[in-house]
Order: structure tokens, then C-alpha cells, then sequence
RNA sequence: GGAUCGGUAGUUCAGUUGGUUAGAAUGCCGCCCUGUCACGGCGGAGGUCGCGGGUUCGAGUCCCGUCCGGUCCGCCA
């Protein structure tokens, strides 16, 4: 036997037992002829005391950190206690100890507040996991894990594996490819989401099906995006989005009620995509606080239900844009006594080439009711105040207005809202707040290829009101500059999205089920019927077999962990994660293969440049 | 594909206008210490300043290239 207990669970009520434990070495503190030494493992942290006059000094056989230690002794109370740690109370007399294996000096410290750098942590990886943080970190998304399954079990659903080796569809993200050693020359790709499986079981009755599972998108990194990442993958069928929305918004309590014991009592907001766009320049708004956009110039196409809450002429000013510009504005609460120093640091952070703004105009609405503007030639003080009211503002505000291309300028002003409520602590860490964002556009324009793309997948429905529109037009743009009056650019898609705390952490659909609608999109998309077939032909087959109407969601498994656990990067709560350039320094993967390999693949390799 | 920041002791970092022997903290090693828990005290070892080239009397510092890493845009749901 190895131990009898773990580091974490002794406690005073334990005194005076003999026990057996073992663990990592967390610290050696030496006093002459006694030494204290913090016993780690998974569990918790117990001090063990080593005594001359018991005759277990350690002299002889030094430990150093991170030796794994096996001892036995006894539980004994502390003569000081140590308040911090939960086995503080009590300590270990170490009667007999085992060195069980020795540890080299690890290259950086295994503690919280660790002296190892990212990358170094990262080549290591099996030491970061052995630290606290990380490890808390592993144990959200377990709970997460947990308590996903328990929901959807509860409700009926039915987790089925998907193959991983699949056909490579250039729709959407890039694909991995894996090369087929029995069909030369022949690749399979793995998924970038089970979409057409869990559609297929649909088809085949399984009615409520779901998954935990990984998913693969050969495109470029960022702190929330990994090449291989895992989704809660959910589809059910005889359901209309309503069905859908109750479900999974279930879901999501459930896992704020197990995983951070929050009761998420009120139901879950809506929004369709327009007002999105409209109120916060963005798809996946962070609605914990206000800040909303005032349009006062703003592209009409986009939002042609939309009136100007101000005369446009008025923002004909240089600063502006001169006319013609796009011209959005927040009012950013307390702000009005910025100093100039801080506003040219707005101004500065805006014209960032990640921005890309030319420049800001901010008018401060004095406690005195006075304005004071960076357009003060231009403006006199009833036009600042009209503007002001239109904006919303009152007395200590700060107005920011940004001008530009709509596109840019709304993008802009987006992240611009959400840097001044970073900078004003208005994203709370521990406030949460859900979303649904609904009625996205089905299609977006791709100008390159002059024809439409879809905004979510293909396989995603139009509102029912307009399958109609969809099928009776003609997809062919006929001329590109007026691709906006085709009747599909008004298209609102089934769709919807759930967003928490401004991080999208979920999407789905309500699914194509027939073929004469899934051809009509696949020819959207520029597909002619023999490409259809080629690539599909399984899907479209499948709906002439008594395809049930159906529909799911995914949520972003490895997101929605890091948003519990308070983080925006999702590589703390993978075990092994790749890095930036997507490789793994601790394997040193990808790297080349032998020749052998390449020639039972039949492969030569032949890199361009 | 592009922008930007960084690379100096095992580790995290500092290093002024280019100036002679490159520092701190921590870790590591040795000695001392019977109540620590970020233990403490004394001493010690540890550096091709990412790599290559250039400017200069002189480069950690300036310039060019390159490699590696972080963040972002494009890309991606």
C-alpha cells in the first residue's frame, strides 16, 4: 500500500492516527535538527515533520523539490497552525520515509505565482499541470464536462461517436488532411465539426443526439482559438428554434448552477442581429453594461428601418469625414474631466493600424452644463448640446465619435466601447450575463467570388417566411454592385447565437431538411448540381428517406471553461495545448516523417520556396 | 499573408546618451539554526546578452537580415 490517504484530507479530528503518504516534495524548510517539508499531490499540501529525535533526519538522503516521498507517521496537532491551507492544523511525524523517485531541479517554480515564463511552462507541460492553477483550471472543465452530461442524459439525449476520418469539404474553415496509405494518393480530413453526422442520425431517428468532442480547423491561432478544440456538439429533431432556445438555455444554468453555484433565475435576453449591430456595432454584444452606439450617419442598406436621430448635414465637418463618412458615437459615463493627456491616448489607441481610424472627436459634457469639444471651430455650444442630446449623454460624460467607412467605423467604435469599460471596470469578472443574438442574415457577399457565401453553414434554414423568397429567385447576381437589391441579401437566416459576457460561447441552426431547398442553397453557393453530388450527395440522398425537421447547436467547450474560470485564453484549461504557430513545444510537433512513411503513402515531398 | 511587442544568469526581469569588471530578485550549491509555512542568517557558483552580418576606436544598447515567442488584423464560428 501506498498511502492511506491523500495530502488534502487530514484534519485535527485525524489526531494521533498512524498514516501513510505520498506525494511531491513542495518545499524543504531546514531548523538544525528538525525539517518541515510540504507533502503534495493532487489533493492538497500536508507538512510532514522530520525530528533527530526520531531519528528521520534527512541529512543522509537530501530531498529536493519535487522528489516523490512516500512516509509514514503519525497525525499530530500543530503548535502553530497555519490558517491558509485546509490540513493546516494538523502536521505528519514522520516515523519511516522512502525516497520512491528522485526529481532534477525543475526549471521553474511549481507554485501559483510561478517564475516560468509561457513558453517555458509549455515545454513542461506535465510540471505547469502539477501546479495549482492549472490544475483548478482542469477541474472546471471536468464540472463542466460533468455536468453538461448529467443535463442533456436527463433530457433524453444520447451521446454517439462520430468518425474523425472524413471527407474534406473546402467549405468554411480549412481542413487537416490525413493521406491514406491503402488508397495512394487519396486524403481523408478530419472534422471541423460532426455537422452532416449528427444531421444523418437525424435521419435516423435518433431523435436527441450529443457529443463532447474534438473538432479540427486548419486556420491561424489566437488566445481563444486552437487548431484542435473541443465542442458540445447538440442536435434534436421535431423541434423549432423556441424548443431549442429553452433547451440549451437550460443547459447553460445548469452549468452556472453546478460549476460556480449561480443561480441564473431570470430567462435569457434576446436580440435580433440587426440590433446588435445597431446598439453595439457588433454580433456578440457585451450587454452587462450600457454604452450603447447613437447612429448619426450610418449606411441605410444595412439598416434600412432605421431613421437619424440627428440632421446627417450637421457631421459634414472635416473631422467628420467631411460628409458621406459613417458616424458613430458612445457616451462613456464619468469621464468628461479626461485630461488631454488622456484623450490624445484615445486618440492614439483608435488610429492603432488594428483600428485603423483616422483620428476621434470627443466633446466633454461638463458638470456645469457646459461642452467642451476637439470641434469647438466647428461647433457651437446649441449644436454641441444637440448632439449631445441625441447621444444620450448627461452631465460628466464623455462623448467619443468615430467617422469612417460603416464596416470599419462600426468595428471601431465596438472595440472602442468595450476599452473604455475595461479601462472603467465595467466588465466585472463575476457578473454574468447571457444573450441570444437571433435572425442573422443567411447569406453574406463575397465580392472576389461574386456570389453568395453562407453567413453560418449551408446547412442552415431560412425563417420559414422566407424559404419561399429563397426558392423562387434565382441565386445569380447579376450585377455585383447591386448585389444588396437581390432579394436573398435580405434573407434572415433560422439561426442563432448564445453569447456570454461579449464571448460568443455557442451556435446553431434550424437545419435544411428537404433536398429541393439544400440544392437551392448548395446553388447558391455557386455549386453546380454535379459538385453538389460529388460532395453531399450522401446528405441529399439521406433527405428523400423521411428527413425530420431538426436543428442543434454547438457551444465552444474549451471557451465557455475559460469564461467560468475567468480567463479569456482558452490554453489554461487544455491539458496539452499547441502554441501560437500551432505546434507543440513540449512534443516539438508537427515535425518531418521518415522516408519509409512517405513511401508507403506513396508521397514525395515537394515544398514550394 | 500583414502589423506590433519581446528574446540579457536555471527562471523572471533591470541595464541611462554606445564607454571600459553586465546587475537585482528568485532558484541552485555549502555552512549555521527546534516551530517554520514567501522561514531566517552567512558564503558561493552561475552569462558567447537568440543567431548572422554591418556602422564605430568601442555594441547588450544603433542599422540590416534571420530564427523563436506573445498579442492583434486578415483568416476562422
Amino acid at each position: 500500500m501506498y498511502r492511506s490517504h491523500t495530502c488534502g484530507e487530514l484534519r485535527l479530528t485525524d489526531n494521533s492516527k498512524e498514516v501513510t503518504l505520498a506525494g511531491w516534495v513542495q518545499t524543504v524548510r531546514k531548523f538544525g535538527s528538525i525539517t518541515f517539508v510540504d507533502l503534495r499531490d493532487r489533493y492538497g499540501i500536508t507538512q510532514l515533520l522530520f525530528s533527530e529525535a526520531l531519528n528521520t533526519t534527512l541529512d543522509a538522503n537530501p530531498l529536493g523539490r519535487e522528489f516523490v516521498l512516500q512516509i509514514k507517521g503519525n497525525v499530530n496537532e500543530r503548535s502553530s497552525k497555519n490558517a491558509n491551507i485546509p490540513t493546516g492544523e494538523i502536521e505528519i511525524t514522520v516515523i519511516e520515509y522512502k525516497i520512491l523517485n528522485k526529481s532534477a531541479v525543475p526549471p521553474f517554480t511549481i507554485q501559483d505565482d510561478t517564475d516560468g515564463g509561457d513558453d517555458l511552462r509549455m515545454k513542461y507541460r506535465y510540471l505547469d499541470l502539477r501546479r495549482n492553477a492549472v490544475k483548478k483550471n482542469l477541474e472546471i472543465r471536468y464540472q463542466v464536462n460533468r455536468s453538461t452530461r448529467n443535463y442533456l442524459h436527463e433530457n433524453n439525449f444520447m451521446d454517439i461517436e462520430t468518425p474523425f476520418l472524413i471527407k474534406s469539404t473546402p467549405e468554411g474553415a480549412r481542413d487537416f488532411v490525413v493521406p491514406s496509405r491503402m488508397n495512394p494518393g487519396q486524403f481523408y480530413a478530419l472534422p471541423q465539426s460532426p455537422q452532416t453526422f449528427k444531421q444523418l442520425l437525424m435521419v435516423s431517428g435518433y431523435d436527441r443526439y450529443y457529443q463532447i468532442v474534438k473538432c479540427f480547423r486548419d486556420e491561424d491561432l489566437r488566445a481563444d482559438r486552437q487548431p484542435e478544440f473541443t465542442q458540445i456538439d447538440c442536435e434534436m429533431a421535431f423541434v423549432e428554434q423556441e424548443d431549442i432556445l429553452n433547451m440549451f438555455e437550460g443547459l447553460v444554468k445548469q452549468i452556472f448552477k453546478d460549476v460556480k453555484q449561480i443561480n441564473y433565475k431570470e430567462k435569457v435576453e434576446r436580440m435580433t442581429w440587426e440590433d446588435a449591430m445597431w446598439q453595439y456595432g457588433n454580433d456578440k454584444p457585451d450587454i452587462r453594461f450600457d454604452m450603447k452606439i447613437t447612429n448619426f450617419v450610418f449606411a441605410k442598406h444595412l439598416f434600412p428601418d432605421k431613421t437619424t436621430v440627428i440632421d446627417p448635414e450637421m457631421f459634414s465637418i472635416p473631422p467628420l469625414g467631411g460628409g458621406g463618412a459613417t458616424v458613430l458615437a458612445i457616451a462613456v459615463p464619468g469621464c468628461s474631466e479626461y485630461s488631454r493627456k488622456q484623450t490624445d491616448e484615445l486618440i492614439e489607441w483608435v488610429k492603432r493600424p488594428q483600428i485603423g481610424m483616422n483620428g476621434m472627436v470627443f466633446i466633454k459634457c461638463n458638470a456645469d452644463g457646459t461642452f467642451k469639444s476637439s470641434v469647438d471651430k466647428f461647433y457651437n455650444e446649441d449644436k454641441l448640446k444637440a448632439i449631445a442630446n441625441a447621444a444620450n449623454a448627461t452631465a460628466g460624460d464623455l462623448i467619443l465619435i468615430l467617422a469612417g467607412a460603416e464596416e470599419r467605423t462600426r468595428k471601431a467604435i465596438s472595440d472602442l466601447r468595450m476599452y473604455m469599460a475595461e479601462k472603467l471596470g465595467l466588465r466585472k469578472p463575476d457578473d454574468y450575463k447571457l444573450l441570444w443574438v437571433l435572425d442573422f442574415p443567411l447569406f453574406e457577399y463575397d465580392e472576389e467570388a461574386n456570389r453568395w457565401v453562407a453567413r453560418h453553414h449551408p446547412f442552415t434554414s431560412p425563417k420559414p417566411d422566407q424559404i419561399d423568397v429563397m426558392i423562387n429567385n434565382n441565386p445569380v447576381i447579376e450585377d455585383a454592385a447591386k448585389y444588396l437589391e437581390h432579394p436573398y441579401a435580405s434573407i434572415k437566416a433560422n439561426a442563432y447565437d448564445m453569447v456570454l459576457n461579449g464571448n460568443e460561447i455557442g451556435g446553431g441552426s434550424i437545419r435544411i431538411y428537404q433536398r429541393e431547398l439544400q440544392e437551392k442553397m448548395f446553388a447558391a453557393l455557386g455549386m453546380d448540381a454535379e459538385e453538389q453530388q460529388h460532395k453531399f450527395g450522401f446528405l441529399l440522398g439521406a433527405f428523400e428517406y423521411g428527413a425530420p425537421p431538426h436543428g442543434g447547436i454547438a457551444f465552444g467547450f474549451d471557451r465557455l471553461c475559460a469564461l467560468l474560470g475567468g480567463s479569456e485564453s482558452i490554453r489554461d484549461f487544455i491539458a496539452f495545448p499547441k502554441n501560437n504557430s500551432g505546434r507543440d513545444v513540449m512534443l516539438d510537433a508537427p515535425s518531418t516523417i521518415d522516408n519509409k512513411q512517405f513511401e508507403e503513402l506513396q508521397i514525395k515531398l515537394d515544398l514550394k520556396g
